[in-house]
DNA sequence: AATATTGTTGCATAAACTGGCAAAAAGTGG
DNA sequence: CCACTTTTTGCCAGTTTATGCAACAATATT
């Protein structure tokens, strides 16, 4: 057998069973569970499932038991959230993906700030619907269990109709040359037509994300507008960006 | 069983009664006691729940001092949810109003149902999310704050192309003569969007609501087909609705 | 206060993980 | 076809994690 196709089995039967054994799935396939333990390894690296000791969870299993995730990261986002809420302004139309970034911007918004936030994210929504001046739109569709948004034509069809002053992603991975790319094609969907629904894109990302590549392009970086990382705009690491047109914050 | 696994269990178990005890977990899953202790400990460290003697404590329970008859018409709120969800089968498409009602519902789901549940109530979409095998679908527009319920042209259009097989609407009254009625003029208008597009229309009711009026009318009570209330279906004080051709539960 | 239940601590054991190594298989480039 | 590299896989020794057990401390209950 394969690897690519134990690979696929074994991401069959977690995303079926919400759960793997190490020890059932090598008895399943005849290997030893050191080349389990490999798969299962490269397979959460690739995000794609959860590892756990003993075997490795769906997300959707997961994510009901661990919404609130790393703490370690949790300082970098938000300087980028701080950075980012300066932007908006009282009056404006914004439009927001999903993701950590993303809430922590949620959370941080001034109390005062007047605005329409749209996402079809539901962690977001649910910040923004505890803001007390902050009118909250939602876009309708199938929810993506593991991303928790919703994703599909209806989704990108409202998005169309839409005239957002801002738009913030947040990214997983961009990179000078490549542009911005994500790992979820549902998503990455979306993603294009907030893109094109805005007069200004904003992406917030960690500095460490910054050269990165993920399997589905989403725009070129030309697309983009300004590029907020942790870091002082000023840092060599984003000087490429500075270069190539972007702002940076 | 895996780790992660037990501990997303104990978490549903405590979500769901508010309470557990180490014991009667240790039964439950077959480990000993020590290991629910130290379950219960880690995830009580990370905030999750509430460790005391002898077991655990919801977070909801214990933070607010809840006024003793919240928990009365909890627990009545608990047998209409249970009773509501014994008519939905796999394979259905199911479309919810919000309400507290709702939301217990939702989280009595058992888990092996597979449905898809269409609602535009945030709380009641972040419940369904919770679940592994419920497929969720979004009702988008503008959300009024006060009811955290998606409202206006869009979700009653989105509405209207839907064929539901059920549709549970929690209702804030209930009157044999007068019908169903609500006092959010928006809310009501979903409502009857949502009546239209079901083959099956069950109201969720607690018994002292089914003798009242409020302001905005939504519908004759001939347009219902179940009402369920946390009373047994021969009570007296149900009686009217049999009579009226209404299955009772 | 007496008794029963629950917690704590330390320890033992088995299962799972880690990193390194080596052999087989597959790929590369003349 | 032949050397050579890379990938894949299994195995091993040492480490970590998960769990149950037992003895004792702390806390409820009557």
């Amino acid at each position: 057998m394969l690897k690519k196709e134990r690979q696929a089995y074994i991401l069959r039967q977690v995303n079926l069973h919400n759960k793997v054994l190490s020890s059932s799935l090598s008895n399943e396939i005849n290997v030893s569970e050191d080349t389990i333990r490999r798969d299962l390894h490269e397979l959460a690296e690739d995000g794609r499932i959860i590892k756990v000791h003993g075997g490795a969870l769906s997300h959707s299993f997961h994510d009901l038991y661990n919404p609130l995730g790393n703490i370690y990261l949790h300082d970098h986002k938000k300087i980028i959230a701080a950075k980012a809420a300066s932007l908006i302004e009282d009056g404006m139309y914004v439009l927001t993906s999903g993701g950590t970034t993303i809430l922590e911007l949620a959370r941080m918004l001034p109390p005062d700030l007047k605005a329409t936030f749209v996402s079809g994210s539901l962690p977001a929504i649910v910040e923004y619907l505890q803001h007390p001046n902050i009118e909250v739109i939602v876009i309708g569709d199938k929810i993506s269990k593991n991303s928790r948004i919703t994703v599909g034509g209806e989704a990108i069809a409202k998005i169309g109709h839409i005239r957002a002053d801002l738009c913030f992603l947040g990214v997983d991975a961009i990179h000078v040359q490549h542009g911005v790319s994500d790992s979820d094609w549902d998503v990455v969907q979306l993603k294009k037509a907030m893109i094109e629904s805005s007069q200004k894109v904003v992406c917030l990302s960690i500095a460490e994300k910054t050269s990165t590549i993920k399997p589905v392009h989403v725009c070129p970086v030309g697309s983009i507008h300004t590029l907020i990382t942790e870091l002082p705009p000023g840092d060599p690491a984003l000087q490429h960006y500075t270069n190539a047109g972007i702002e940076v914050l």
